[in-house]
DNA sequence: TCCAATTCAATTGCGTACGATTTAATTTAC
DNA sequence: GTAAATTAAATCGTACGCAATTGAATTGGA
């Protein structure tokens, strides 16, 4: 994973760290207006593909736990984005569910994000490329963390 | 940026999102004997380059601020990493230096981290051009936050 | 049935990240 | 030479991430 020349700007590690921080920053952007962190809207793209999900489904998803999850979703219901409610079958578990307001808010949230990328002209097989390659690593990084 | 399809799996965000968390991951475990975590591991990488920078020149190579870099910094210096003084010339500045046990350090720090890789016989060209992407989607996410 | 093992969410503690502000030192303009 | 502008580190507050532990609920085997 780590080639022979070992400085910073050859590390795919901080490559991939600085491109992260940087997304993080470019969302905060666009989300600021909602009221959302990025975290928080991984959430809800993951509820907006399947709603009232489990903690530990979602957990599993987005590769978090619930000492990240469960501060974090009760920031969410705060806001109003969302449910957490014990269901009747196993008190163990606690489903997430959207609110009136994440469901409508969705197609907004999306031309918001649209419309800074929009100056951008993004090459979308550039764009595919990218996203391949970076399963592929992902792929490698839990294989090594096994 | 993003596609069409709105999918956790195929946002890109989220994909450099995931990578870097199992990096930092990797490297926690890698780096545990030498009680270093992930960014504090990137200092020394930036200073073993080149030693006695001020504080802002190690932010602005790991885009960092003072506020993260400040406590940081100290928590190095209690383990015995690096060194923090005033110049005589800038009582602005604070220069950051490596101490004996990070110089010494290296080699050991360097055969622990490959050792970790080393299982998994990595594709170089592969990695590079990984790296390449990263470093045009860096270069784009600059330009967007600009 | 009953208790041991398992499954979950919550809690705790620590170390980042980072926007915003503060404080101190130096430089610049006049 | 001095006040204003600039530069730089530190501080403050909030929100993650995550290892480790706790505690409650459920399941499963004797």
């Amino acid at each position: 994973m780590a080639p022979d020349d070992m400085t910073l700007t050859n590390q795919l590690c901080f490559s991939v760290y600085h491109a992260s921080r940087l997304f993080t920053k470019f969302y905060k952007q666009a989300l600021e207006p909602f009221q959302l962190t990025y975290p928080q809207y991984l959430v809800l793209l993951s509820l907006w593909e399947e709603d009232r999900q489990p903690l530990h489904k979602l957990g599993e998803r987005l590769d978090f736990g619930s000492n990240t999850l469960t501060p974090l979703l009760k920031r969410m219901e705060t806001n109003g984005w969302l449910t957490r409610r014990l269901p009747a079958t196993d008190h163990r578990q606690l489903i997430v569910s959207l609110t009136e307001q994440a469901r409508d808010a969705k197609p907004e949230i999306f031309a918001a994000i649209h419309q800074c990328v929009a100056q951008q002209n993004v090459d979308v097989s550039k764009y595919n490329d990218t996203l391949a390659m970076n399963h592929e690593l992902i792929a490698t990084l839990q294989r090594m963390l096994k």
